[in-house]
DNA sequence: TCTCTTAGTTTACCTTTCAAAGCAACCGAG
DNA sequence: CTCGGTTGCTTTGAAAGGTAAACTAAGAGA
């Protein structure tokens, strides 16, 4: 039986799907993917996180989150804001030309997704979302929001085998 | 109603995860992502390739394969063949050592998902199926392995807006 | 033959990413 | 209050992935 293999290669093509089109929609932005992605989270997070949590969120090092944000104030779209809090901290804020690029910018997956489940039947939605939280779970066995390094030590029963 | 908004984070979800999981799983196989992946394209069709195949497939510029290929074969991982029908083309194809690194680094989708695919009832696996197809064909509205340059054109659309 | 197209490479450049080293601020003992 | 450790962020230097544009070489017509 193949199934196993048709939902991969379902999976892949989601995967290669979502890939391109990310592509596409950012340089249609006039932003890089992974400055967009960026920009997506802080303004998920209401509008100002920290380089902390981006780093997190994204799999990424602090380093790599710095060098973005560089590039994003450089052009506007960000800025950063001292915490009065933690004077270690920086608050990375959207400015308004943040908020308008994304505004254009509309997300790859809500763009091309959306349009379509909206029109399905109301049990095909269900269903739907219940196999995708499924899948979800089956991949991403931590919780959603939970720190990258978690994969990487959850990996090495495997790694180190090989 | 949130059942768009939560299938969107499923899906996010699962995206997020198999990044995550293939960086590591590369580098734990002591390839890069991308030298990983032609590689596993060029055994997917049987052990040998064309560089435009790849670059079809993957969704990059020919020249980007020609650079993986470089490196690739410094590795010692591919060789490079010239075709005896049309000699313009170059046959890439997997060398021994290669074909045992990829035994040694299998899928990332592979080894994570199909070990609890399996375990599931079998109604189970046929919803899951179906889902994924689903969500497959309507990210992926072209058909697969065509040109990435159908994905450009379909955007147009909103990108010339800007 | 002359031109068009296709396959692949080269060149020159940008972006993303990291590890390692550094700086500055916070925090808990003493 | 001050020393040592930790935490948050940046810098630096290097690698990898990606591109567009110009180039070479081979097929394919007409």
């Amino acid at each position: 039986m193949d199934r196993t293999d048709d939902s991969l290669i379902a999976l892949r093509r989601i995967l290669r799907a979502t890939e391109l089109y990310e592509r596409d929609l950012a340089s249609a932005a006039g932003v890089t993917p992974a400055k967009l992605r960026v920009m997506q989270i802080v303004q998920m997070k209401g509008g100002t996180t920290t380089p902390k949590a981006l780093a997190t969120q994204m799999g990424v090092s602090q380093a790599t989150i710095t060098g973005l944000v560089d590039k994003l104030v450089k052009d506007g779209m960000v800025k950063r804001a001292q915490s009065s809090m933690d004077r270690r901290q920086i608050n990375v804020v959207l400015s308004e030309k943040g908020e308008a690029t994304l505004d254009r910018a509309p997300d790859a997956l809500q763009q091309r997704f959306v349009r379509e489940f909206e029109r399905l039947e109301d049990w095909e939605q269900a269903q739907l979302l219940s196999s995708l939280e499924r899948v979800a779970a089956m991949l991403d066995a931590r919780d959603i929001d939970a720190s990258p390094v978690l994969t990487v030590g959850a990996l090495d029963h495997d790694k180190r085998a090989n």
